[in-house]
DNA sequence: AACAGTCACAACCGCTCCAAA
DNA sequence: CTTTGGAGCGGTTGTGACTGT
């Protein structure tokens, strides 16, 4: 059976044989690749275009960097795509000489397993319950489908305990939720919990994601939150099993909605324009994450630069359909 | 040595988008 | 406006190498 792009022709499949790499160099340097549907045919090749395209642009341009990644690479990787999800072609971009489909197998192969590992839900970045993660980790490189991901999107409730040594004595709070994306973004609840809280102890509830970052927080429960640029690891670093509760029935957090994701119900000439506001941002997107030089923001231990979720945020200003900007992402308790 | 299980990676499949006819 | 074909993308599968028993 051909392939469905050229059905009508014999085409040879499977691994590519030296001397068919050797004929598809030579044609596209020598003439360019122009339609991919007849390079087979000008080269003397009995692949289909297709093929040839994936060869060319996955393995055989000049210009890709061979070899296992670094460790730099992965991290770039796990925080783009923290903020893109599983936008290959868009990760790579940020990885000179990467292709979609090595940032892709690298992912799945190796990336994944180490979040897991880590406890962190590979889709989301968020914690994954003691009792899912088992179940988890018993799964094969399969478990990224959309139902299981679906489960185990959980979003975090945690709880701060003796907030006073977190803080200092300010009296206002300022607490916001770096989540520039969700175009439905609701502010955290933060309360007492339920039996018997001390004065010190409150839940935090980010109801988005645990992209929670916490600055000058202060006294409760009569103060103003408002945080803006934050030590992430303040908060991220205490979320654990044992502080960590498990909001049922929680809607599954978007890690990175696509254009259809944003739409609702607009028209189909809103779908275009969020298409359009979508291609801009990824172009601002790049531009910063070079600008801001990513691989020096992120260090080893995992924990996510916050500044660069704000950066987004103030890109996501004037782009999200209902013009958010940083200020809607505060809330006053 | 033989076999089974695991892993990494190349390649394919099916879908969407878009432009041209 | 509809159809068609090319390009691009993400998900999935196939396969060879490696490792453990």
């Amino acid at each position: 059976m051909g392939h469905r792009c050229c059905g009508k022709h014999k085409v040879k499949r499977g691994l590519w044989s030296p001397e068919e790499d050797d004929k598809l160099i030579k044609h596209v340097t020598t003439h360019g690749h122009g339609s991919w549907s007849s390079v087979p045919r000008h080269a003397g090749l009995e692949r289909c275009g297709k093929s040839c395209r994936l060869r060319w642009i996955n393995y055989l341009r000049p210009e890709l960097k061979r070899g296992s990644f670094t460790s730099e690479e992965e991290q770039i990787i796990i925080d783009v795509h923290r903020i893109l999800g599983n936008r290959w072609a868009q990760i790579a971009k940020h990885l000179p000489g990467r292709t979609d489909n090595e940032v892709k197998n690298f992912w799945n192969s190796c990336i994944k397993k180490k979040l897991m590992s880590q406890g962190l839900d590979p889709q989301t970045h968020n914690l994954i319950s003691s009792h899912k993660r088992s179940a988890a980790s018993n799964k094969t490189a399969g478990s990224n489908t959309k139902s299981q991901s679906h489960i185990d999107q959980k979003r975090p409730v945690f709880t701060v305990n003796n907030i006073s040594q977190m803080i200092d004595s300010s009296t206002e709070i300022n607490y916001s939720i770096s989540q520039p994306i969700v175009s439905n973004a609701q502010p955290p609840t933060v309360q007492p919990i339920m039996a018997e809280p001390t004065d010190n102890q409150y839940l935090v509830q980010n109801p988005n994601s645990c992209w929670t970052s916490v600055t000058d927080i202060p006294t409760f429960p009569d103060s103003t939150l408002n945080i803006s640029s934050a030590s992430s690891s303040l908060v991220f670093g205490h979320l654990d099993d044992s502080n960590c509760i498990w909001a049922a029935g929680a809607e599954p957090f978007e890690a990175a909605p696509r254009a259809m994701d944003l739409q609702g119900e607009q028209s189909k000439g809103q779908v275009v324009q969020v298409q359009q506001e979508k291609d801009k941002l990824l172009e601002m997107e790049m531009k910063a994450i070079q600008d801001m030089d990513i691989a020096a923001s992120f260090d080893q231990s995992s924990s996510f630069d916050f500044s660069l979720v704000e950066y987004y945020s103030t890109l996501m200003s004037g782009v999200m359909p209902q013009d958010y900007s940083v200020a809607d992402f505060t809330w006053n308790f």
